[in-house]
DNA sequence: TGAAATGTTGGGGCG
DNA sequence: ACGCCCCAACATTTC
């Protein structure tokens, strides 16, 4: 091939969880080869196994996709979409395009990594080189480890080493793409991948609830840097409040790189030093994603087996019935109630009710995490196979510096601390709005002239509570004296 | 990034 | 005046 024609031989980027233009190393990695560069996503359901997209972010995935497709034809480009095995998908497209480079970011996720192999080495069998690039995570997980050179498997010690490293933010470029050659056979239509649920729509007003996308992305840090870091601290306890950033699923997928978050927090607090605590406090729960991954990456079962061995042994006596009363917010605890319903009609839920739930699945209920977790996996918009396998066992008590078992949390008093006056609740369970802030959390201990007077009927219009506080927590704490005794015994 | 049980202290009512 | 008891408030320990 003489050098003018190597010069016009295209680049393939291929969109993953990176659904952004700026800020992106391999596409701009793709930009600086000076050829034509085609964008591609490819929609892989064989490839992840059982965790494949579940509905919640599927319905995002269409609406960030969406947003990117237009974006890239600003710059002159067409976003390509395909549906299949990752790897057939790309070496088709790299044959028929006449590209021999493909760039892509990495991910982590355990089968991301297998697939990540097997298409490096198709694609090689065919001449075509793939390039995979850092910037999903703010530190690749080779490069973060101990002095003895192992991983971490403690947040704090993790997370103090991360902040000796630099954060490389990149450097701004002018991306332009390139439209696909005649040689390559028709798209996709994103409508006939049917990523939006029908019969039911249960996504019917998430149009008003969420933004996919990388200019909404942008938007939401910068709002939220302006207005709201100043209460992170104390504010992200308080589920009625808009303390959050609310960024999780655009960072999940790759809408904003999250160097760019560090950056434009950074930039806050030089501005406002005041801020200095708050944005810390807020950059230590990217740090918690950072360690999620972290983790995911050096111990690959995370998803399907207890980190600690020992709650291997775990007898997880709950029933089908009360994982079923809390997948559909009714447990008869306002504040777990109210976030199940959070989370299925806004495919969201507010962390600190995502641990007042968890631990109720798993504590009171008795119920197995990693059926939870695959609740979480269907049903919300930023599920993320790290996060959400790290947080459940990180609940369970079976995760690496996991919360102690015995720390039960009392939906109650969870519920009298952090939504006093009953906002929250009140908004998600409004059968129960009108009942005394007193009795809203604990409306079983209601008088019945009270609950006759709030309109509230136990059990037609609210049930009864499906477990004892008192109860389940002696059970819990019964049931993981199996565990206990079987500590020191190698699992 | 808990809750509950248990322990300690000190004010005040009361005989 | 004094000791005693009660109990709220706080601290510590245990799960």
């Amino acid at each position: 091939m003489t050098s003018a024609a190597k010069d016009r031989q295209p680049v393939i980027y291929w969109f993953r969880q990176d659904l952004r233009l700026r800020d992106l190393r391999g596409l701009n990695a793709a930009v600086a080869t000076g050829r034509p560069v085609l964008a591609c996503y490819i929609l892989d359901d064989e490839s992840p196994g059982d965790w494949k997209m579940g509905g919640a972010s599927r319905w995002w995935l269409h609406h960030s996709l969406t947003a990117l497709a237009a974006d890239i034809e600003k710059v002159g480009g067409k976003l390509y979409l395909a549906r299949g095995e990752s790897a057939a998908v790309l070496a088709r497209l790299a044959g028929q395009a006449g590209a021999d480079l493909v760039c892509c970011s990495r991910q982590y996720e355990p089968w991301a990594r297998q697939l990540e192999e097997a298409v490096h080495t198709l694609l090689g069998e065919r001449g075509v080189e793939l390039k995979r690039y850092g910037g999903s995570l703010l530190y690749e997980p080779e490069t973060v480890s101990t002095q003895a050179g192992a991983p971490f498997k403690v947040f704090t010690p993790f997370w103090r080493k991360c902040r000796e490293l630099p954060v490389k933010l990149e450097p701004a470029v002018r991306v332009r793409l390139a439209g696909w050659p005649r040689s390559v056979g028709d798209p996709d239509a994103l409508d006939d991948w049917a990523l939006l649920p029908t019969r039911p729509n249960w996504a019917r007003s998430w149009g008003d609830l969420w933004q996919p996308g990388e200019k909404h992305a942008y938007a939401k840090l910068t709002a939220f840097l302006r207005e709201a870091v100043g209460d992170y601290d104390a504010g992200r306890n308080y589920p009625a409040r808009r303390a959050t950033s609310r960024l999780s699923a655009h960072l999940h997928f790759g809408e904003i790189a999250p160097a760019r978050i560090v950056h434009a927090t950074r930039e806050a607090a030089a501005e406002n030093p005041a801020l200095a605590a708050e944005t810390d406090k807020f950059l230590s729960e990217l740090g918690w994603r950072e360690f999620s991954n972290h983790l995911l990456f050096h111990f690959p079962e995370m998803p399907e087996e207890p980190f600690k061995g020992e709650f291997a042994a775990f007898p997880w006596l709950g029933g089908a019935e009360g994982l079923r009363a809390w997948q559909q917010g009714r447990t008869g605890y306002p504040l777990v109630d109210a976030g199940m319903r959070e989370l299925w009609q806004t495919g969201y839920m507010h962390n600190r009710v995502r641990m007042v739930v968890a631990s109720f699945l798993c504590k009171h209920l008795l119920v197995d995490w990693r059926a939870g977790q695959r609740w979480f996996w269907d049903t919300l918009v930023d599920a993320d196979l790290a996060n959400n396998a790290c947080g459940w066992q990180w609940v369970a008590g079976s995760g690496a510096d996991a919360s102690p078992y015995f720390r039960i949390f009392n939906p109650t008093t969870q519920g009298e601390k952090f939504d006093k006056q009953g906002d929250y609740v009140r908004r998600w369970v409004p059968e129960l709005a009108a009942l005394p802030d007193r009795y809203l959390y604990q409306p079983w201990a209601a008088p019945g002239k009270v609950l006759r007077e709030a309109g509230v009927d136990i059990p037609a219009a609210y049930p009864e509570p499906v477990v004892d506080h008192r109860e389940a927590r002696d059970s819990a704490l019964a049931a993981y004296d199996r565990v206990r005794s079987q500590q020191g015994v190698t699992a």
